[in-house]
DNA sequence: TCCAAAACAAGAGCACTGCTCTCTGTGGAA
DNA sequence: TTCCACAGAGAGCAGTGCTCTTGTTTTGGA
């Protein structure tokens, strides 16, 4: 009679094919430290390989391919940066839309100096074939939908008055027609329009830093730049949450 | 006697010299046919050089090394946005500052979809070494400048009221010095702010574009791209030269 | 005018890459 | 116990950036 044996075990893994899941997680892992530590472009699988105590060709009984790896380490990547940022945003009053924003703003870019290639490797030029792979899509909208749920709050806590907001040009409204699906329909297409210029700004925000576009431009001492990033965005929020001043 | 001979030819180069300038022109110019196709990470030397008809090695009496040679291509890219993005701005009155803007932001936008790799090349990861040539920045700052001069137009019209203008933090205020000398002293820290938010909002919305950050999020087709594109821009600029009002 | 020095092109070669193919040994299911 | 799919090793292909050596051509100064 099997003991301590839970349903999702059930189709108990044989000893290779534990092994082999085993070894995938070492590759990736290793891939991963290498990636972090030579960037993107200098990721060998021969070098992983190597480190792993076995041969290039060996590797590719686990991995199809170097893309694919890649790919592998775009899901790990966005993760990691979603994780941060639902972290911060957790450790903030719900109440206080701005803080909220902020925090996710600041963990976002966090995560970005912590983790340059891995950045690089979500929010940069892509370094693959173009075609991003449906796999990466999912873990992609970690971030933005917590800023979603912002847009949500605001509604809900009257800081945005849907009876105020102004309507949207009907080309912009159809060019909303994907994101709409995803946002509920309490909000409005400006609040919308708004929130998708707010997380452009923190991600050309981070992504100039990041990218060196801020050489200079600003400071480099890490409390100046940090004082201006906060800064920029405590005014973005400033301006995507509070209802829209009637205009006259 | 020497004739139809100006002064800048004096110094008459000599065959040798001559050739030398037209074959790296050569080089340059087959480098950045071969990155438009294929991409700044499949850019080969040798397939250059095998275009030319030349061998590898001779390549190299002419660039030093395959980063240098991204690094020209990087200088003219630079320029070539810069130059694509000035000649929009001309065609546009003066006077208007929102059309300026609106058209500087669509100019970029323009470029980057018809030079997608170029634009990955300057505002996407850093392929090279981390640090960027000296050379770089000068071209780098011709698009900036556009933008500098409607911040500092929009204080010459009386749009925006510097009495008006709020104080910045004076840790913001700080890390604004590089900057600071490159914009007249007329436009106060507040509009400074509001130009590199806006900039960074710029390149955000191109570079996600670009990036693919906006698949399965706005729609696809170029005419709904452009509406939500261009509103984005609007409201960029209506919230960047404006007086501030004032905070109750 | 002549000659050494500099510039040039070519080729071979090194160390590396991604990826494929073939071969051998072994683990695990039937 | 048998058999086969799978794992690993090794060789090999085509390509890369870059260096070094070997002849050749051009150039500028004596």
């Amino acid at each position: 009679m099997p003991q301590n044996e839970s349903v999702e075990d059930r189709p108990v893994l044989g000893v290779r094919a534990r092994a082999r899941v085993e070894l995938t997680r070492a590759i990736v892992e290793t891939a991963r430290r290498h990636l972090a530590q030579d960037g993107p472009a200098n990721l060998s699988l021969r070098a992983v390989a190597r480190e792993l105590g076995m041969v290039s060709s060996a590797v590719y009984r686990y991995v199809p391919s170097r893309d694919d790896l890649l790919t592998l380490l775009i899901i790990e990547a966005y993760d990691a940066l979603g994780a941060a940022a639902e972290k911060a945003e957790a450790k903030v009053p719900r109440t206080d839309l701005d803080a909220r924003f902020v925090a996710v703003g600041r963990a976002v870019r966090a995560w970005a100096i912590e983790h340059p290639h891995e950045y690089a490797l979500i929010y940069g030029s892509p370094v693959p074939g173009y075609a991003a792979p449906q796999d990466t899509i999912a873990p992609a909208t970690r971030v933005p939908t917590i800023l979603i749920g912002i847009l949500a709050d605001a509604v809900a806590a009257g800081v945005y008055d849907p009876a105020a907001a102004p309507g949207v040009p009907a080309a912009v409204r159809r060019s909303l027609g994907p994101v709409r699906a995803a946002i509920p329909d309490v909000v409005p297409d400006d609040l919308v329009v708004r929130g998708l210029m707010a997380w452009s700004t923190l991600l050309g925000l981070v992504s100039m830093e990041q990218f060196g576009q801020f050489h200079n431009v600003l400071a480099e001492a890490a409390s100046q730049r940090e004082a201006f990033f906060t800064e920029a965005l405590r005014r973005t929020s400033a301006v995507t949450t509070r209802t829209p001043a009637a205009r006259p």
